[in-house]
DNA sequence: ATATAAACAAACCTTCATGTCTTTTATATT
DNA sequence: AATATAAAAGACATGAAGGTTTGTTTATAT
């Protein structure tokens, strides 16, 4: 009854939101075209068809598109250089300490040193993504409050598999780093006020 | 020449190295008992040998290993308390922004969630790790700014894989946050005493 | 209504990693 | 020196994963 682009819009999706579980749930090692398509509820016939080659084909666009959601985000807040952004994306993970997309990313990036085939395909994605989501460019070389924040939120990401995991207590520690490092002045005034209109 | 005894720990060794290069260099998912012996020059029936069950038998050696080499060398330094255990591993940081041995531990640790046999064998000595390292106990609960310093110090240690990684940049940006959030009052100088005796 | 092409399923083959076993070589023991 | 045992190499079997092909269903076009 659905048309075409529907469904293939649909099985696309199911098999990419598959692919983002099992990366984030269980880690890249984890991750083959048999289990996605279990996940999935598909077969391997569906997943060639959209993705010629698996993986190849699948995570850059499941990579990009993670990115391309995420930007969207902090993009709405308006941020005006790298440091808000980070701050921005802090501010994420107080509400919601598993960031799975994010993890996803990580475990693709970390993935991409050992396969030069996954590599080549990732990188530039990667590569797009600092700018994207950071706002650093290669131009300018990051600040070191920025770049310190960036290695303290993805440290914070991969936090939630430690055996000692702790919501309250993650929440707790990002909290004390804002209190310490605040944001900007007049930063997190200007977001409510963009909330407000 | 050699006696049996100096034999077996010299390729229980080399195994062992190139196991961790592996992990550090390419990642987890790269990791596979013919490239770990075509590393050390062996074949697979040493690898064998000493370790029966492959990568289960191998891995929670090596990352026991890692974890007792890390923390005799924080250990010397006498911590007194977490909080002062991290800014010892930050200040490593500094002299060796890669940190291939924390690495191949992150990259166990985050296989681990993958792979159930694997997890059986790594999360206890994992659970050991936290104590050994950071000083933490389950009994008490982490102060938010010793966890928080741990995220920052494992985001800091992958950072050295990002598509922008610079050196300096990131040795900057420790530097800023040792400036920002110093260590507690008098640990430097106590260091540094210890270091003269 | 029929032809065509897309979407999906299912089978096949190949490759690679692991598990297991046997054989050779080096060290230890008597 | 002869024998026994450990260390290492090598070969074989099994199973999982990816690559490929063919077949079947479903939607679109004429």
């Amino acid at each position: 009854m659905a048309t075409q682009i529907q469904r293939s819009n649909q099985t696309q999706q199911q098999l990419l939101a598959a692919t983002e579980r099992l990366l984030a749930e269980q880690g890249y090692a984890a991750v083959s075209e048999a289990r996605i398509c279990e996940l999935a509820n598909l077969t391997r016939g569906a997943l060639r068809h959209h993705y010629p080659n698996g993986r190849y084909d699948l995570l850059p666009v499941l990579v990009e598109r993670l990115i391309a959601r995420q930007s969207e985000l902090i993009a709405a807040a308006q941020p005006q250089n790298p440091l808000e952004r980070i701050y921005l994306m802090l501010f994420g993970l107080l509400d919601a300490p598993i960031q799975s997309d994010t993890v996803a990313i990580l475990e693709v990036w970390m993935a991409a040193r050992g396969d030069a085939k996954l590599g080549e395909r990732i990188n530039p994605i990667m590569n797009s993504a600092i700018e994207r989501l950071f706002g650093m460019t290669s131009a300018t070389p990051a600040d070191p409050d920025a770049l310190a924040l960036r290695c303290l939120l993805h440290g914070a990401c991969m936090h939630c598999y430690s055996v000692d995991y702790d919501r309250n207590a993650l929440v707790a520690a990002i909290q004390w780093v804002l209190e310490k490092l605040p944001p900007p002045a007049g930063f997190v005034e200007r977001l409510q006020m963009e909330q407000a209109a």
